[in-house]
DNA sequence: TTTAATGCAAACATTTTGCACCCTG
DNA sequence: CAGGGTGCAAAATGTTTGCATTAAA
């Protein structure tokens, strides 16, 4: 099942929060391009791009909000900053990152999965989320 | 093979840097107690507790040299700050980290590092490292 | 005695917060 | 029109850097 806008603001009313135009832009920015993995400062900078009038603060409260509601996860890309993508329904990923030009695939396997999964029960441990990040030099930067 | 302290003097040496006091007693906070996974605020704290006169700064400095030199690795634990542990060679591991109370304990699976490796060669992605972060409750906390 | 290392304070980068004004419901 | 939302500027964090001084080699 497809996440969608109305998820947001369900997310919202149900807290008695308000559905704002500002709060759709950056839904949308997210959810538009979910492979671009953007940062604060990436949806900012766009969205001054298209003449929209946001702050980098709405943005940051904003993002705080879709994380909470389950509808973005944070990523660490290695980088000293979160970036953030869409949470869809699927099996949980991981991200393969170039070390030369920055470029993030995803990928996902059943089998890192259960393997968790089987850790967990093994140690005791209730799992809510995991993420695994994978360094290297993507099949372009690979071949220089 | 384990890392001792001579690795890192021969790092050091092998770029005309020098071993000091300091440095050495960086080296041993973070070797002493491999399980603790301190931050650079939490090996500052346990120097000056010792009567050791040191600066953050330096601790920042030596944690970029023992990274760079492989006999460290920065870890991300979900909070916003790095931790940093020994890297030992052995099957590289990942991390459960508890929601609750914050411990931190160590996993490794062969069968997780295989899975990667193939997705690695599928994707035609020359690996460098991965790291895996397992967030959830520990045996304590979840009883509760 | 030469050159790097250190502590200190200032600079940086990212993210959060206080406040006066604005907009949604 | 009441209460949350917003932009702006200031604050809070974590980390890095410039500089004068100290200490390895």
């Amino acid at each position: 099942m497809k996440k969608r806008f109305e998820d947001f603001e369900s997310f919202l009313r149900g807290r008695g929060l308000k559905v704002t135009r500002t709060r759709a832009l950056i839904f949308e920015e997210i959810f538009a391009a979910p492979t671009v993995h953007p940062n604060a400062e990436e949806i900012y900078r766009k969205l001054v791009a298209k003449k929209k009038r946001v702050s980098l603060a709405t943005i940051y409260r904003t993002l705080n909000l879709l994380v909470k509601s389950g509808l973005v996860s944070a990523v660490d890309l290695g980088e000293d900053h979160s970036h953030f993508e869409p949470e869809w329904d699927r099996t949980a990923h991981g991200h393969l990152i170039c070390l030369s030009c920055g470029r993030v695939q995803e990928f996902s396997r059943e089998e890192i999965q259960d393997a968790i999964e089987r850790i967990g029960k093994e140690k005791g441990f209730e799992l809510d989320k995991f993420s695994i990040q994978v360094f290297g030099f993507c099949q372009a930067c690979g071949k220089k």
